[in-house]
DNA sequence: AAGATAAGCGGAGGCCCCTCCGTTTAAGTG
DNA sequence: CACTTAAACGGAGGGGCCTCCGCTTATCTT
């Protein structure tokens, strides 16, 4: 039992929805905004989710008032760096659909989804206490994942590299199921072989609605 | 949304059962423990479970050392002072039953149970996920609450005071609701209500299985 | 009573959080 | 180009957490 895990309360606090990110910013202000984020995202995935903020700053070469104003709480941090990640995720369903054939894209998206949670393995309680706490922020993120898986299983499917009858949202849970592999040295690796394991599964039968 | 809503995690971490009490304590050793006891008693219920130890430390005239070396982590502080309210509220029980007809007995002990819960309101959450995570202690002092009421219930059913269909757990139940009462500054006051209500309940019908 | 010794003390020190405010500077303005 | 000014900066400062370790002292021995 950790001190966190009681300090719970603090009045439901809707702070206001989400910080700034402004387009009529001083040019410094948005430099300075972007390397915070940054390095809040490397600090973050070698540190933890509460890694130290002055070290943060320290790492972007600002000083620390400057981090608090643009993000006035650890949370909103926290949360701004959640989103672009989940973002850039998605957005690289659309550029590797761009460049390879729908089922190599989509293996590769998966993939890479899989090293994302992989990332995040060690923080994965803190990061569902977040998503927890933040009903929109899950809503946003998880629906722009569903989506993005969509449209590679669909646009593989249209093509036949990939059976027809399976359902987006079933693939998903099933790279879901990475979260509950016990913890392991080698359980990169066997996370990679889930997603192989599905990949062939998914084009065993591709072109025919049964059966090979 | 507060950061230790999100900072839940680290493993399980089973920390060793509880801080030692023992009595081959130094007799100076033992003094300070105690008056940590009685000073945290007195800041977590004036400022919050998240009072500063420093604070604790300094009114109790002893230095940060000494608080950590009697309680290695703040949790730790928080559990022992805890269950010792929750020893002493249901020893309270006891002492009543002796010195006073075992109606008013029920009544003045449930009077002081409100009292106590009313006490930790501002603390409801925190407390909450200390019992949460540390179910052994949620076991052992609901325990203690529960066997309190009944011998009181038991007692006064016993004489005719009150009546004797009663099952002294719906009556917790019926003292827990206290916790929904919404905030209001009358609540207190509102809650001796809720007492004398459920003791007109009670006291009616005494003496008869069913109706006055 | 004097000495020995380990239990216990306490605070300095390192790190962190967050705020406040005097100083710097980007970006308009004439 | 100055020049102005509000936006942005940054770090000192006050407070807290926790650890580490040299100093005290309760208690035991003889």
């Amino acid at each position: 039992m950790s001190m966190e895990q009681i300090l719970v309360a603090k009045p439901p606090e809707n702070s206001e929805p989400t910080p700034p990110a402004a387009k009529g910013m001083r040019a410094d202000a948005r430099r300075n905004r972007e390397k915070l984020l940054e390095v809040a995202a490397a600090v973050f995935s070698e540190r933890g989710i509460e890694g130290s903020l002055e070290d943060i700053a320290r790492r972007a070469g600002v000083g620390i008032g400057t981090l608090y104003r643009h993000f006035p709480t650890r949370e909103h941090l926290v949360e701004v760096v959640y989103r672009r990640e989940v973002e850039s995720l998605c957005a690289a369903a659309g550029e590797l659909s761009l460049n390879h054939a729908p089922d190599v894209a989509l293996e590769e998206w998966m993939q890479r989804f899989v090293g994302y949670i992989a990332a995040k393995r060690g923080m994965a309680n803190s990061l569902r206490m977040l998503v927890n706490t933040n009903s929109e922020l899950f809503a946003e993120s998880s629906g722009m994942v569903s989506v993005a898986l969509r449209n590679l299983v669909e646009a593989a499917a249209g093509q036949d590299l990939i059976r027809r009858d399976i359902d987006s949202t079933d693939l998903l849970h099933a790279l879901f199921t990475i979260y509950s592999i016990p913890d392991a040295p080698d359980w990169h690796e066997r996370s990679r072989r889930l997603v192989k394991l599905l990949m062939d599964g998914l084009r065993w039968g591709a072109g025919a609605k049964h059966a090979p």
